[in-house]
DNA sequence: AGCCTTTGACCAGCG
DNA sequence: TCGCTGGTCAAAGGC
């Protein structure tokens, strides 16, 4: 094994500063997620004639739901401080984060459930009706000032100090919770572990709109404290015990893979391979990170296939692990041909045949699913995989540091027994994308937020819309993007054409600012969206926008 | 023969 | 400009 890569020692393995731990989102009861996307009549339909008040209507866009314990936006974050399943407080000290991962640690990884996954009845359907909601702020009201007030986000429920921010990142965090349970308990056996649910979800996808997978992400988060509680059930126990991840051929996804470069990182003590996928013009790469004894640590995935997963020839060289079934979850998560740009980060427990993970399955339609089948999912079970899965959100630019410093403190510090799995895209803007061709014009780091806020200007000659992209301080792929002015020209053919499944796929949901083009010079748009979705479909878009006359 | 891994070298981005 | 670093190339060899 080439210890470092590049040789003459030009990767020299200073150790990196401590990474500052990964901030974690607790979540809420899942019936918090249900309000949000049941909304009931009050934000359903969206108002009409008289425009409530924010807090009004954000209110009613979140309650609604009878199971729900929570009845207004306010409730739903409450619920997300409180939530058993979120044991995990939402801003707890960073120090207290880590302590109680090594307690959890020592004490063996434990994943019980715990307040709901997989035992809360679910309504059996999943789509999302809620169109996108969108009210007006009253003039001299800055969508800034107003995300930063506490009184949007907690009036008088005791959570005056959560800044906009981390009731984003919480907001967003029990939308993507939602998703999963609602995947996860609706649609398939209380024992399916969260990387079972992911990958159904994701071959369900398109149906259901959204998949579960993000919040896995949140959930591993959790993992990271240990809080989060599969619904393994008996097979609880089994997770107690150390896990070592076993799996030594990363390229046993489903795809097919080839190695074309290994170093030595800094920061790791384990050499990083590089792998792409062999399918003809599939830009699909991945980075596979390994321990000295072939234990995977990370794996980050970049890109989306463009084709089908290979269909499975079980005769084939690799049948012995396709006899015990691929680890699909090593597989391009999520990241079907059709599904928009992302990141998510599946860290997880591998299971001991690191073979039995389903995965989503890129293939649809008349392909039978592989990888939700309920004879998999069984299987899933008793294989005592997944359930510890982690999503975060890594992109490009801005994130890179983020997946690095996960990838120090769980890898190190939690040795290998998770490996993370991450997808990756190119960049913020391509995760951004909505048609439009932006150029970052600055930066800056707003304090208590290790995400910068990043400033776009579009390119189009003439036109002089802004956009600034904030995420939330605990989850990178909850974003607030503030438009500002008006596009006096289309959407650029090129990217309107070909550019990506992205813009596609954001502008079904209404993400895509079809409603920039109406809006004035002197309107903003702000939209706060959780982009953590498999399919890369937002699961929670709070859109703001804010009118102020021109004097 | 074709595909894969290995591995030294090169390149580009960034501070 | 320079050094560091991550990512990629491409030749060589193995299966």
């Amino acid at each position: 094994m080439a210890e470092n890569h590049g040789g003459g020692g030009r990767e020299a393995a200073a150790p990196r500063a401590g990474p500052p731990p990964r901030p974690t989102i607790s979540l809420p009861p899942r019936s918090a997620y249900e309000s949000l996307f049941h909304g009931g009549a009050a934000g359903g339909g969206g108002p009409s004639g008289v425009s409530p008040g924010p807090l009004t209507l954000v209110s009613s866009f979140f309650a609604e739901d009878p199971d729900s314990g929570f009845q207004s936006f306010t409730q739903l974050l409450q619920g997300a401080m409180n939530s058993p399943v979120g044991a995990a407080p939402p801003r707890r000290p960073i120090g207290q984060e880590e302590k109680e991962a090594e307690r959890a640690s020592g004490g063996g990884m434990e994943r019980k459930e715990e307040g709901g996954l997989g035992r809360q009845n679910r309504p059996s359907s999943l789509e999302i009706t809620q169109p996108l909601q969108i009210f007006t702020v009253p003039p001299g009201l800055s969508p800034t000032s107003l995300l930063g007030s506490p009184a949007l986000f907690s009036p008088g429920l005791g959570n005056f100090g959560m800044s906009h921010q981390q009731a984003l990142a919480q907001v967003t965090a029990q939308a993507a919770q939602f998703q999963f349970k609602m995947l996860s308990q609706a649609e398939y056996p209380a024992c399916l572990s969260a990387a079972t649910a992911t990958s159904l979800a994701q071959d369900t996808g398109s149906a259901i709109n959204m998949t579960p997978t993000q919040e896995m992400s949140t959930l591993t988060s959790n993992t990271d404290n240990n809080t989060f509680k599969s619904a393994e059930g008996p097979h609880a126990d089994r997770r107690s015990q150390p896990t070592a991840v076993t799996v030594d051929k990363p390229s046993d996804d489903g795809y097919n893979w080839r190695k074309y470069g290994q170093k030595m990182v800094k920061g790791s003590e384990y050499p990083r391979s590089y792998y792409r996928c062999t399918h003809p013009n599939c830009p699909v790469k991945k980075k596979v990170e390994h321990s000295l004894g072939g234990q995977i640590t990370e794996i980050i995935y970049k890109g989306q296939h463009n084709h089908q997963r290979p269909q499975p020839n079980k005769h084939a060289k690799e049948g012995g692990t396709l006899s015990s079934g691929r680890n699909e979850f090593n597989g391009n998560p999520g990241i079907p041909a059709n599904s928009e740009p992302g990141s998510q980060v599946y860290p997880g427990n591998f299971s001991r045949s690191n073979e039995t993970m389903p995965a989503p399955s890129a293939s649809k339609g008349d392909q039978e699913p592989r990888y939700g089948t309920p004879e998999q999912l069984s299987g899933a079970s008793d294989s005592e995989e997944v359930g510890n899965v982690e999503l975060r959100t890594d992109e490009g630019g801005d994130d890179e540091p983020d997946s690095k410093r996960r990838n120090i403190s769980t890898s190190s510090q939690k040795t290998v027994a998770e490996p993370r799995i991450i997808v990756q895209t190119t960049s913020e803007v391509d995760l951004l994308d909505d048609g439009y061709r932006w150029r970052k014009y600055g930066q800056k780091v707003v304090k208590g937020n290790p995400h910068p806020r990043s400033y776009y200007k579009c390119t189009y000659a003439g036109c002089n819309v802004r956009k600034h992209i904030e995420r939330a301080p605990t989850d990178p792929m909850a974003v607030i993007t503030t438009y500002e002015g008006k596009h006096n020209h289309d959407v650029p053919a090129a990217r309107n054409s070909s550019h990506n499944i992205a813009s596609a796929g954001v502008a079904s949901h209404g993400l895509q600012p079809k409603g920039q083009n109406t809006i004035s010079n002197n309107q903003t748009s702000i939209k706060i969206t959780d982009y953590r979705s498999n399919d890369q479909r937002p699961v929670a878009v709070l859109e703001l926008k804010e009118e102020h006359e021109i004097t």
